[in-house]
This record gives C-alpha cells, structure tokens and sequence, in this order.
DNA sequence: TGAAGGCAACCTATGCATAGGTAGGTTAGC
DNA sequence: GCTAACCTACCTATGCATAGGTTGCCTTCA
C-alpha cells in the first residue's frame, strides 16, 4: 500500500535503533512495531537481517558523501570545513541516545555478517581520506600548522570523534565531543 | 569441585567474550561452553546477568586501579607515564579482536542494566582523573606544555583511545592506536 | 470498456533455535 | 550430617526466518 517509502521507513527506524541499541539488540519486532507492519514482511524488503545492514550502511554512506559534498560547496576555508565535520558529530551526540551507526556497527563487528566489514571499513576510510585531503589542503593554504602526517592527524580525529560519541552517550554529557575539538585546537591553529 | 577459582574463571571468560562481541551478544552458553560447566551453575556464582556484568566492571576498575598505580610507582616522569598509559591500550588492540572492557560496555549502553551505569560512569572517570592529575603535575614540572585544560585533553585522550581501539579492530590493524600516539604528541612535548 | 491476469505488498500461521532463569535433586568434602 | 558446588530437567519469552494465502492496483486485450 504505502509502497514504495516502507522500504525507506524500515531504514529509518532501523537506523535509529542501531544507532540506540546496537545491531545485535535490535530486533525485527522494535522494528516492526514502530513502522505498522508485522515483523514477515519486513522479510519482504530485506530477506535477512544481515541484507537490512548492507543497505543501511550503503545508504549511511551516501549520506556522508552528501555531506561532505555540502560541506566542501558550502565551506571554503579548511578550518570552517573540519568545524562542520566535527558539527556533525556534535548533533548526533545531541539526540543524547544515539552514536554514529558506523561506529555501532564497529563496536559489534564481532559477530557482524563478514559481508559487512568491507562496508564498515569504507566508511571510516572515506572519512579519513577526507579529513586528510582537507588538512593537507588547509597546509598547502598556510592556515593549518604543519607537524605529523596528515592522515595521522585525520585517523586520530575519526577515533577520537568516535570515541566522543560513546563517551558521551554513557555519561549523558555532550561534554566530551566539545572536549575534543577544544584539545584539537592547538593542532589546527597557528 | 574447582570451587573457588570457578568464579573468577566465569570472570575471565565473560570479559574475553564481552570484550571481544559484547555484552548482549554473548550467551550464557558460550560461557559454560568455554568454562566446563552447564548455564545452570552460572546462576549459583551470578544469580543474574546484570550481577555477572557487575562483577566485571567492578573487577576491572580494580585492575585499573592497579595498573595505574603500577605505573605511578615504576615511572617517574609525567611523559613516561603517559606513555605508559597509551600502552595499555596498546596491548588491547595487539589482540586484534578485543576493545575495552568498559568501551564495550558503553557501547552497548541502550540496553544495560541502569545498575551499570554509575560503574561505566566511574571507570572513564577515573581514567580521565589519573590523566588530569598526571598532566597537571607535568605542566608544573615543565615536561608538558601549557595550554587546554588539563580536564579537556584527558577527556579528549580517553575518547581517542577509546574510540581508537573499536577502530582498530574494525580494520584489522592497530596503526589507529599509533595514530592517536603520534597525532597527540605536538600537545605534550615542548 | 470491462473481464482476466499478474504482480507488489502485505498478511497469518508456523518452525526451530536460543535466550536467561528457576526448581529441585545429587555429590563430595569438612 | 550439613553445606558448597554442581547437576538434570524444565519454563517462558524471544530471536530470525519460511511457507503460503490475501488484497488491491495496474495492465492487457477481446
């Protein structure tokens, strides 16, 4: 009936629970229950539990890519543009429930689908490239300090963000993302 | 018959499996499986899950404790002990399959017991004390510039080990762990 | 134009494995 | 003979997944 935007809802939903619970601790019924439909025919939409985190990571992905695009229309300043990538994590640490699904999606890659990895691993490697493109740029630019790899600087970011996310979430501050683009600072700034 | 020792066997075992696939991921049965016992007897050291997962943690800020205060007592400089706080990450991330005890813990934060809470609260706290401390006595000491709060990069170092760790598991390398060492050193050497 | 067919998008009903947890019995050492 | 430490047997809830039926729209063609 509703067609075509139920597959778009299930991931919606199904973001956001992974983002709260975890991959593992979600359940097709949450999922289900919230969305208006019976848990079999989400079956319908995505066969396994394993083809719904595919699609969410692809589409997670691309949402990156958009953003990161906006960020580089938008933004003409190295510094602003790594402002707005920290500014992304920040909202996400806002909603005081949620990580980043990419980083929920690592903290249980344990007993993730294989198929997934490679998925996981693109994305916190499409970040790094980025990160590591703007600073270097921002260098060339002579409004970043050099000292140390950029794609040093650029991993470390994305852990530390990372980290933040957790971090905050399990004290119920938001207090931690800020911490790290504040120690960050001195790196960035002349 | 193994008697005392069962317990704390039950202690190894669930870290290794908590840390390795998470708390909701592991099963009453992976840990009977690996100790030699049946699920049934888990419940005669642990009544609950929630009692198990307890134990853990608090088991694991003792260790904390230890450790840190090993350090303090066999390393004299601020820098070295740093250092030495690094490794002990460092020594995670060389397993390739594990995080941290209290990092998994976290993440999985959506859906633990609230019990546990105050005791993830605790542990990150404490790390981010130890460092505030060790940071500060650093800076009147001379080793370690000035500039941050000595607060705001502890918390920045906990989530960027943290964070560097899941990291690092999800790529199948600890060079993340590296990144963070190496991106982090402009901040405390002169 | 309207009956027939086909397909997308759901449903009910069911299966089978596993989850954590409980009740009550057995065993062995102090 | 008591008790710590384990066992067997069982319970209820929930997990993801499958099989096969129902519904309604959309097309096709006599």
């Amino acid at each position: 009936m509703t067609s075509a935007n139920t597959a778009e809802r299930l991931l919606d939903v199904a973001a956001s629970l992974v983002q709260r619970r975890g991959f593992n601790a979600f359940s097709y019924r949450d999922l289900a229950d919230v969305v208006g439909i019976k848990t079999a025919s989400i079956h319908y939409h995505f066969p396994t539990k394993a083809d719904l985190a595919s699609a969410l990571l692809t589409r997670y992905s691309e949402q990156l890519d958009e953003a990161l695009a906006e960020i580089d229309r938008e933004s003409r300043t190295a510094r602003k543009r790594l402002a707005r990538f920290v500014d992304l994590y920040r909202e996400t640490a806002a909603t005081g429930d949620r990580i980043c699904l990419c980083g929920a999606m690592a903290a249980d890659i344990g007993t993730l689908p294989d198929a997934l990895r490679p998925q996981v691993h693109a994305y916190l490697d499409r970040s790094i490239a980025w990160l590591e493109q703007t600073i270097s740029a921002g260098r060339r630019a002579g409004e970043i300090p050099s000292g140390g790899g950029a794609r040093t600087l650029a991993s470390m970011l994305v852990s530390a963000l990372q980290g933040a996310l957790i971090h905050a979430r399990a004290i119920g501050s938001t207090e931690p993302v800020n911490a790290v683009e504040r120690a960050m600072k001195p790196l960035f700034k002349s």
